[in-house]
DNA sequence: TGGATGACGTTCT
DNA sequence: AAGAACGCCATCC
């Protein structure tokens, strides 16, 4: 169908289904292990197009945005972000005073 | 075809 | 240290 995604996103969903539970990512690092390290805004239209969609089985939860060396941070608006910490809270991720997450600690690589 | 857009990232001020 | 601007690149109109 015309209505479905481009035939390059399911690079990116791959990767992003391979994030073990109680782990996150950046956009960035998908990008790059999608094999396109400067495509991450590419990674976020992915995302997006999977929201509203059915149960997918994609952990978009899991994907930030890189807030600074080592740390990363939701960069979903408003109710969207709310329920992506949501989610994340509830895989046991934990959040400082100023919204980022140590990705030192939860962070994934692609391991 | 060309120009604007965007769930980003990095660098400069 | 925090905020703003620029750069990237496929997709949309």
């Amino acid at each position: 169908m015309s209505s479905s995604v481009p035939a390059g996103w399911s690079r990116y969903y791959d990767v992003v289904a391979r994030i073990p539970r109680g782990r996150v990512t950046t956009y960035g690092a998908i990008a790059r292990l999608a094999g396109a390290p400067r495509t991450a805004r590419h990674v976020g239209w992915a995302l997006a197009a999977l929201h509203g969609k059915k149960t997918h089985g994609i952990p978009w939860h899991r994907v930030l945005g890189s807030r600074g060396k080592g740390f990363a941070g939701i960069s979903l608006p408003d109710e969207s972000g709310t329920l992506q910490r949501r989610k994340l809270v509830a895989e046991k991720i934990r959040f400082d005073q100023r919204g980022r997450v140590l990705l030192e600690e939860f962070g994934w690589t692609g391991r």
